[in-house]
DNA sequence: TAGATTGTTAATCGATTAACAATC
DNA sequence: TAGATTGTTAATCGATTAACAATC
């Protein structure tokens, strides 16, 4: 669904508007703003339901609450970092992730050194405790940040563990069964792309 | 297109074929390993000239070799990283970016505390400096990791110092001239499209 | 009421899949 | 030659856009 990929900016723009205290906006001054068609706006919302008001237009504050319910903001899960590297470092840092309630309780990794040390408050634990920690702590989202090489097989321990979902950074298709949720952000795919587009401009 | 995001993949896993010592392949037996349809993968690769041979298949060596090139990693670009938090020295860090000939020629920050600080052999400097470095170093593309605050003014400055691409990884949706190739990495949306995932599933 | 804008159906567009002739 | 598989056209599917009646 494509749609899912715009609720996101949808809610990012709306944020902006309530912060500048615009109470109503239109869909065809939303279109201006966001560039997608007025007309596409109101297919997106109606999917929904129906948010808005007839010759009066859509009330930033309730439309903002609705779709971050939508996407699921009101909602809090427990996650792990899996690989504390430089990446999994900064996602450690990330404060979306903590603004979003998607908590990280543990960071593992596999080099002992890195035990014990703290990434703001989150704890770098070995590896090995990693099913257990997950069991224990009744972990929702594995994010994943550790090479291509290994990531398969932490995947596969997460999901034994009854992970329901999977955050990957790793550059590989990772093969898990239909009920655990995973998305995807794959950083060398889009470097791709910005490589095709330099080579294609003009 | 659709098509361009679906060419990094394919450069992947022709990639590990190559390694696997597979020399020829089909449209179906790649269906198979990628999950895409055979006829998907015939249409795409035809898009781009003939590089298969009927009754027989596609050359895997070749295949890499020509993908690899239109998706233009023969080329070498020269980059800068704006913003040295913990994701920007998480980018620099990032090995694609040099195999991938993205190569970092400085990064720069706002705080006094890190100029001349290195990460890997990359130094920090002053972002005063910035448009000086990108026109005197004839930088190519410029890597955003500001936050979103910040992000719209630093390319505003790129653009006017002739960035060619910008690579932008804070949470906005920045304004440049059409002739400027954008690529984003919008994290917090793979984020919220997790969040949408989760909450939906089952 | 008149003007504006939604909600929603219909038309269009683009991307994916199916089918099959060409050909190795 | 017969079997296999591409290259390519046609059919289908889904997503976007246009149009307009409903209604505030």
């Amino acid at each position: 669904m494509a749609l899912i990929r715009r609720l996101p900016k949808y809610h990012r723009y709306l944020a902006e508007l309530l912060e500048k205290g615009v109470a109503i906006i239109s869909s065809k001054e939303l279109s201006k703003v966001m560039g997608f068609t007025a007309s596409q706006i109101r297919q997106d919302f109606n999917t929904f339901g129906e948010f808005g008001q007839q010759g009066y237009g859509y009330n930033v504050e309730v439309l903002y609450r609705e779709i971050g319910r939508i996407i699921g903001l009101d909602q809090t899960y427990r996650t792990v970092i899996v690989g504390a590297g430089h990446l999994g470092q900064a996602i450690a840092n990330y404060t979306s992730l903590k603004e979003s309630k998607f908590i990280p309780q543990a960071m593992f990794d596999i080099n002992p050194r890195m035990f014990g040390i703290k990434i703001g408050d989150i704890e770098i634990k070995d590896v090995d405790e990693l099913e257990n920690f997950v069991r224990n702590h009744q972990i929702d989202i594995g994010i994943i940040c550790t090479p291509g090489s290994n990531a398969q097989e932490v995947a596969d321990r997460l999901v034994k563990a009854n992970i329901k979902g999977i955050w990957n950074f790793a550059p590989i298709d990772l093969k898990i069964p239909e009920q655990v949720v995973l998305e995807n952000v794959h950083v060398s795919e889009s470097l791709f792309a910005l490589s095709f587009l330099m080579k294609n401009n003009k």
